[in-house]
DNA sequence: ACATTACGTTAGCTGTAACTTACCGTAAGT
DNA sequence: ACTTACGGTAAGTTACAGCTAACGTAATGT
């Protein structure tokens, strides 16, 4: 699977972007992530390894904590997926849009 | 749950992005999205109502047929979603790459 | 050396999402 | 009116994602 897909499927679930959304506040240890969330800490382990399997976020051992971020690369590849359907759809939708008087062709 | 939330779900299923890639070629059928497809034309249907309430599609009556389109009303909303994240996260990763020789303050 | 703290990993359970099959309504052609 | 094509919906099954509990490991403090 494509990265772009990895990063996709990964922000699918639910407490993963609460996870991810808690990284926005800067850099954090898994104990600091767990914390509030209303899931166990090995559980928020495990989605922090597909969050870093989808390139979403990267890792570095301080001591005996473990300090997750936010990597931009896994946020580049969705945006550039993303890109890929805005021209197109946006062509799309406003013919289709502008369309409604004339219906009468095929 | 919000409309970023639901479009990323949404997009997070392999079948559901595989649909959602087929119409950047442009606005098409049911039965013509499930051509080619590694799933029932009923399967189709049900990933189409859940792209369509997360606001990623949009649909059509043709007649007997019923013509879908990329909505790029959801696409919107997972750009700004994103968008959230590109500044603060930037700032954390230039931060900590650029931090290597200085570890010894805390 | 021992205890403690912080995490990752594994095994096993469970809810649910995705799928198929079957069915029904609707629009259009003959 | 009958038929055919198209597609949404219901019911039932199943595979897997996400969770917890238990365990193992490494680093730090005393």
């Amino acid at each position: 699977m494509a990265n772009q897909y990895r990063a996709l499927a990964a922000l699918g679930d639910n407490t993963r972007r609460g996870i991810f959304e808690k990284l926005r506040a800067g850099p954090q240890p898994v104990s600091e992530l767990a914390r509030g969330l209303p899931v166990s800490r090995p559980a928020v382990s495990q989605h922090l390894k597909v969050l870093k399997d989808a390139g979403l976020v990267a890792d570095r051992v301080e001591g005996t904590r473990r300090v997750y971020q936010i990597d931009p690369r896994g946020l580049g590849a969705i945006r550039a997926w993303l890109d890929q359907f805005w021209t197109a759809s946006l062509e799309n939708y406003r013919a289709a849009v502008e369309s409604d008087s004339r219906e009468n062709d095929e």
